[in-house]
RNA sequence: GGUGGGUUGGCCGAGAGGCGAGGCAACGGACUGCAAAUCCGUCUACACGGGUUCAAAUCCCGUACCCACCUCCA
């Protein structure tokens, strides 16, 4: 594929612009995703911002980055403990397994493991340096009404507010404690003291102020800095957290002295019925319910074709409708392959697709552009051009692999079941077929029908092609 | 109270001053014994009211409705 790293423009939201991508390195991209708080089983919504970040990976990757791609799980934080002692399980437990369902999710619609996946509860070394090294800069203080936490002082810092361009005086006070041991309300917690009643003992840890926990995402500083450094390319996260977090934690870091990020990218939401899906109810929308519906490849192809930045309202009308606009793509590549043994790879994204991509990651008009090739390819496929056809082909494989779609990749679980069953399958419809093809021989067409009635029952379709009857489950 | 985003054809979903994204559905045609698949064609939309301009879905002003964020939810 090749390289155009020059031509990538990116719609950073800290200064609300679509600018040119210039990394710090030539060739290289450092770029933190804030993963998930592991508190319950994951929802299209979570998974969403998992395969934009990805598609934004592959697409660097593919246009010749050597990309570091850092994506954190927060394993300790007040939601999982309230839910752990709700349920009566170790914290620790709960966010472990809910992190190998976030886990399975992920895989499910080949969102690629990270290049490192930070856990919270290790790196308090990191993060109790980070604290020290904000009070000792006078921008964060223990409190002393000997609860052990410790606050950024917000006031200390006059950039406090301009990454959302919001000030101070207008915000509503934070309430995330107790806001007696604060200078001031809107002041955040780095760090919690343990509540030795009514908190495990197990979720604390020693530090100068005590034991006590990580605050806020401080976790995310300390560990965007540990593995990326104090200056790095790319921060990505969703648009909640467009407000508190990376206004604290670019005031974390860069009152500690870090420049942080160069660029900060934000998902929109999934939202169903206007609802944010965070906060709905039912559990409908988990990852593996959905699943039953739709393949994991179609349920990221819905995905992928709405834009990054753009709330989309989840229906399964909508979802069923991706779903066949994709089969239609995949179709054209089976029908390639039946034609050509097997679709190269290494095939070149066509103009309309990198330009797409290149600008803030069009993805929906990168789509548009795939469905362009597959037409053309079609119309090859009609004129029998085999030369034509592996070159559309090759092409589409192509794009839908920076897309994390291809069909192909084995990263996706094989359609219908293990080869022996497929076996056994074509052997008992090859039987049928061949009972269908005589009744047409003999132009006995409600025979033929009837045949082919019976295995669509059996949810076979069959179709005629030039070459001979197809089945496909 | 503060901040940001949105409203596009039957539906989903791009675009961001002129040159009709794309998909799904529907309809017509080609192909087919009939289908399926595929191809060709049809369906000329931008919340409302003003304004700027030779030209506005796109810019400006106003209105309505929706959504999100304002302390730990992607």
């Amino acid at each position: 594929m090749t390289e155009h790293q020059s031509r990538l423009r990116l719609h950073d939201t800290a200064t609300r612009e679509t600018r040119d991508f210039v990394p710090l390195q030539p060739g290289k991209a450092g770029i933190y995703v804030c993963g998930l708080t592991v508190q319950s089983e994951p929802h299209v919504g979570h998974v969403r911002s998992a395969v934009n970040f990805d598609v934004l990976r592959r697409w660097l990757e593919a246009s010749g980055y050597e990309v570091d791609f850092i994506r954190n799980v927060t394993d300790i934080a007040d939601k999982i403990l309230a839910k752990s002692a709700e349920q009566g399980v170790h914290w620790y437990a709960l966010a472990q397994r809910m992190q190998r369902e976030l886990d399975k999710a992920l895989a499910s619609i080949n969102v690629l493991p990270p290049t490192y996946e930070p856990a919270a509860t290790g790196h308090v070394p990191e993060i109790v340096d980070l604290v020290q090294q904000l009070i000792a800069a006078g921008h964060a203080y223990a409190a002393d009404d000997g609860s052990g936490d410790v606050y950024f002082d917000v006031r200390s810092y006059p950039e406090y507010g301009d990454l959302t361009r919001q000030r101070v005086d207008d915000m509503e006070p934070a309430g995330d404690a107790d806001p007696r041991g604060k200078r001031d309300p809107r002041d955040f917690a780095l760090w919690k003291g343990h509540k030795a009643g009514s908190e495990p003992a197990t979720a604390a840890w020693p530090s100068p102020w005590g034991p006590g926990r990580p605050g806020w995402h401080i976790e995310c500083s300390a560990m965007a800095g540990k593995y990326l450094g104090p200056a790095f390319d790319i921060h990505g996260g969703g648009v909640d957290l467009r407000f508190p977090p990376p206004e604290n934690e670019q005031a974390q870091s860069r009152a500690a002295g870090r420049p942080f990020a160069s660029y900060w990218l934000h998902n929109a939401w999934i939202t169903t019925a206007g609802e944010k899906m965070s906060k709905s109810l039912g559990n409908s929308l988990l990852v593996p319910s959905v699943l039953e519906r739709v393949r994991g490849i179609e349920l990221r192809y819905y995905m992928v074709s709405a834009h990054y930045r753009s709330h989309v309202e989840f229906s399964f009308e909508a979802l069923d409708e991706a779903a066949s606009a994709f089969r239609r793509l995949e179709h054209f590549l089976e029908r390639a392959t039946d034609l050509l043994g097997e679709v190269p790879t290494g095939g070149m994204p066509c103009a309309d697709f990198v330009t797409a991509m290149d600008d803030d990651l069009g993805t929906p008009a990168a789509v548009a552009a795939i469905h362009e090739v597959v037409r053309e390819g079609n119309r090859a496929l009609a004129s029998g051009d085999a030369a034509a056809v592996r070159g559309s082909a090759a092409s589409v494989r192509a794009m839908l692999g920076v897309l994390g779609l291809d069909p192909a990749d084995p990263a996706w679980p094989t359609a219908g079941g293990s080869d022996r069953l497929t076996g056994v399958v074509d052997s008992l419809v090859q039987g049928l077929l061949a009972e269908r093809a005589a009744a047409r021989e003999a132009k006995d067409w409600a025979r033929a029908d009837a045949i082919r009635d019976q295995i669509k029952a059996a949810g076979i379709e069959v179709e005629d092609t030039p070459t001979g009857p197809k089945w496909s489950v």
